[in-house]
DNA sequence: ATAAATAGTTCATTTATTTAACTATTAAAC
DNA sequence: GTTTAATAGTTAAATAAATGAACTATTTAT
């Protein structure tokens, strides 16, 4: 696929996606209500798309151990913005699901955050944008793959 | 640029560039050794390939406070990977350099995380990837005009 | 010579994380 | 069916990373 000597491109990768999710990552946090974290923005964000997920959901999802979604979820039930329920059937169990304040809240977070990603998307022509998601998209499954068989 | 309803692309991105991210950064966190973290070897390569810096420039690139960066300093330095040395002229400043451990672990290590990136690149023909370095640093640059601009 | 700016540190607090030990519950083995 | 395994989640102690405010030391400007 590639040349032998791919070292100039690796380097260039490194440096790029170091750089673009350093800033990027400041951009999203400056959208942010002042208490609340992108990590908790994101969170919100994937209990929203679920409607309804467990602990072990997020623990895989953000790659982090079950005892950090616990204590996420701690800080973010004492703000109000999400709720526990057991499973009758299965006690183990917890549903975490959105209040209504941490809907609203994260709805507010989320159009600011897409308001910035689309004035900078919105740099680019459509087609160098396709190509580039379509890469980043293939990005993705290549890591996916790499991750699963370890 | 684009047309008016890129919501679509807007929501691709945001999912592509948290995952990319997440499973990245797992698969580097891999690399290594059991005693440092990722933003350790972040500041060991920072250090290395400017020979030797500020804790001011350090805090710029890596956009936290310089308390912050002491901080980081501070457990760096108890492992015996930095140095700090005053400024003669301007008693001030310090400056920051490996000591040849910190050295020896940062090329182990990066050694490592190239080998990494190399074979995920690897899944890619030279031109894609080319096209999509391309797209990346253009990103890159205007990410970094926002932020100048902020 | 005094005031203002700069470089860095300290300290208290918060967030995010891991590991190990634990509770409660369900599923599997025999 | 009862004992054993596994699963879901929590607790608690420890560490890393970050902020903000107050501080020291030094240099630059007025």
């Amino acid at each position: 696929m590639l040349p032998i000597d791919i070292k100039h491109l690796v380097d260039q990768y490194i440096e790029l996606s170091f750089s673009v999710n350093k800033s990027g990552e400041s951009l999203v946090r400056d959208q942010m209500n002042d208490d609340m974290t992108s990590d908790q923005h994101y969170t919100l964000r994937y209990i929203y798309q679920a409607k309804s997920c467990t602990p072990s959901d997020l623990a895989k999802r953000f790659q982090v151990k079950k005892s950090a979604i616990t204590a996420m979820m701690n800080r973010m039930w004492k703000k109000g913005w999400v709720q526990r329920t057991r499973d009758e059937k299965d006690r183990r169990v917890v549903y975490l699901t959105l209040t209504e304040a941490g809907e609203a809240l994260y709805m507010k977070t989320e159009e600011k955050i897409h308001h910035l990603v689309g004035s900078i998307l919105n740099n680019f022509e459509q087609e160098e944008l396709g190509q580039f998601l379509s890469t980043y998209q293939k990005l993705h499954r290549v890591l996916e793959d790499i991750n699963k068989n370890k």
